[in-house]
DNA sequence: GGGAAAAAGTGGGTAAAAGTGGGAAAAAGG
DNA sequence: CCTTTTTCCCACTTTTACCCACTTTTTCCC
């Protein structure tokens, strides 16, 4: 078994012409033993692409960001954009996800895509807007010798 | 950890057809005795490198990262690129290591390696790269009479 | 210093697994 | 009842993992 059951690691996948994706094995297998094939797909408030939790962490998350106190706009945002275009969706018995037009849309994705596991989450993002975001973090990291790197405080005293 | 299991000294290596390095006995060593063969290779996001670690020392990272609170696009962008990028790997027979096409890109890696015992970690550099970043470094120390060396805070009271 | 033996490093072939496309059956909608 | 969409499954293609054999380098002994 892949190792705590965290996700991990780039992979590329293509959609076919009915809309689904591919897992690779070793997310399909964690998938598996945690929720026995039950995902939910969303869109991220912050990055072009889609997030992908297990029907469990999902839950959790869901009902965390429903209980926000929501006058202010951006609080209903969130929410609208999270909440409100979630699917439940279950793995095919070829691992594969079908995702709706909606969903496709909001993730910019187009035929090929690149699949991140970030732990709790995999992200699902259109492989170009993958490749333009990595590349102009590193080139903001060269052109300010590292500045940015050192300059937020949530990594101060971390060691790479 | 025991003296014995720290990563040191330069080796060069070389990437075959397949995008497999084999790693120095001494590195090997290491890595069988502290997790059986068992590692993680994942993106610098300081430099043009690749970062070894043996699987156990990865894991706590890892869980540190993914736990930094990611409203901020740059705590994410360090995530995607460490965690999103991070494979986890077995040495083969031979003591290889098989890179994805994906890691070996970020690396920049081509055909000849160094690979850079750091203690906890060995980074993996491509051989060019390795050698420009160290005779630039000796330059700007030169050209600067040390002064970046007596201006880094971090380095203050170190006696080498 | 030379030679043999061992260890390290390299290359490639094959079987198994993963990924991909498409078709037919079932369900939904008109 | 017929048409369209969705779901499910099968079969083909590609990739990956694993293993074996060869070459080169190092070590140790004569």
């Amino acid at each position: 078994m892949p190792d705590a059951l965290k996700f991990q690691g780039i992979a590329s996948a293509t959609l076919d012409d009915k809309g689904r994706v591919a897992l690779p094995a070793r997310h399909r297998e964690i998938i598996a033993a945690v929720s026995d094939g039950a995902v939910a797909v969303t869109a991220s408030p912050y990055d072009p692409c889609l997030y992908l939790y297990p029907r469990p962490a999902w839950e959790i998350l869901r009902d965390e960001l429903e209980e926000l106190p929501n006058r202010r706009t951006t609080v209903r945002r969130i929410q609208q954009v999270v909440i409100g275009q979630a699917a439940a969706l279950e793995l095919d018995g070829s691992g594969r996800l079908l995702l709706s037009a909606k969903l496709r849309e909001w993730g910019e994705l187009k035929k090929k895509l690149c699949l991140v596991g970030l732990g709790e989450k995999v992200e699902i993002w259109d492989d170009g807007n993958w490749n333009n975001t990595m590349q102009s973090f590193r080139d903001t990291v060269k052109e300010n010798e590292g500045g940015p790197l050192t300059e937020v405080k949530e990594l101060e005293g971390l060691s790479i």
